[in-house]
DNA sequence: CGGCAGGTGCGGA
DNA sequence: TCCGCACCTGCC
């Protein structure tokens, strides 16, 4: 079972899933916790929406076909076929995760985003569970700088406020920016203050799901590629156009797909087994 | 303690 | 376009 809470249409929603198939024939059960009575077309509204962020309808096919004789790859796909990135927030909550990821541990990156939660969301208990449902833009936006400060978000609440200014004014609309190119989704993310290259580059993947968008690799990856790929000593990383033109022949259009294989695959031996090079590359 | 981290904006070359 | 630098806070 897998909970997670979603505001949808300004309504805050207790969500489970639970699977109900097999990797050839998926299939989900989705229970659906609300305040008030949910009519047909609101339901119906909801499942096109988590079809969408999470990418059901997405056909692996060529990947598998492509990926199958890759040396890495490989026995990577006979362990994880059939999974496929995850990500169940909207454009705007991913946006603030990203915010709160810059320049900081992941320990403390955690600890930002639930005093943002718990001072701005709305807390639901359903199905025994107790989580934090995010908030509106519009109830963030009356928010002064200095009130976020507060909760030890640093300078990131400059980039807090703004970015959450231009949801609630609507200047920027995630459904609009779905039709557009990926160009202009890229111009229109690094016109957001505090969004970056390298927050653009997850958002491309995770929300907007461009399966190959990867031309920006920062110095932490680079260091954890270079291990992988070259299996050189993090203190003389390669060069990461050497790595962008490595990905780019091995993997073509699912460039960011296979690396996301990749990672998953190294985080879950990490899980189990102490992979020794790694721990020193990563601080939680 | 000083240094630095899952980045970014800004000013200046 | 491509640098160097400051930036909140907490941890080592």
């Amino acid at each position: 079972m897998r909970w997670q809470t979603m505001r949808w249409q300004k309504t805050p929603l207790g969500l489970a899933f639970e699977n109900r198939g097999t990797v050839d024939r998926p299939k989900i059960a989705l229970s659906i916790w609300s305040k008030d009575r949910l009519d047909r077309r609101f339901v119906a509204g909801l499942v096109d929406e988590i079809t969408y962020r999470y990418n059901l309808q997405l056909d692996l096919t060529d990947f598998y076909r492509r990926s199958k004789n890759d040396p890495q790859l490989g026995p990577i796909m006979d362990r994880w076929r059939g999974m496929r990135p995850l990500n169940y927030s909207s454009l705007y909550e991913y946006l603030m995760i990203a915010i709160v990821l810059q320049n900081a541990t992941v320990r403390r990156s955690v600890q930002m985003m639930q005093a943002l939660l718990e001072n701005y969301g709305t807390r639901l208990f359903y199905d025994s569970q107790e989580l934090y449902c995010a908030w509106e833009p519009k109830v963030m936006d009356r928010a002064t700088e200095q009130e976020l400060r507060d909760l030890k978000v640093g300078y990131r609440a400059k980039s807090i406020k703004r970015v959450t200014a231009a949801f609630a004014q609507r200047e920027i609309d995630e459904f609009d920016l779905r039709t557009r190119s990926r160009e202009e989704q890229r111009q229109a993310l690094l016109g957001l203050y505090g969004i970056g290259p390298a927050s653009v580059e997850y958002i491309l993947s995770d929300v907007f799901h461009h399966l190959d968008a990867l031309s920006y690799i920062s110095p932490w990856e680079q260091k954890i590629y270079s291990k992988l790929f070259f299996d050189v000593s993090p203190d003389e990383p390669v060069p990461t156009d050497k790595l962008l033109a490595l990905f780019d022949s091995r993997f073509g259009a699912f460039k960011m797909l296979a690396v996301h294989y990749i990672w998953e695959d190294l985080f879950w031996r990490r899980k189990n087994e102490k992979v020794e090079w790694l721990e020193k590359l990563i601080r939680l």
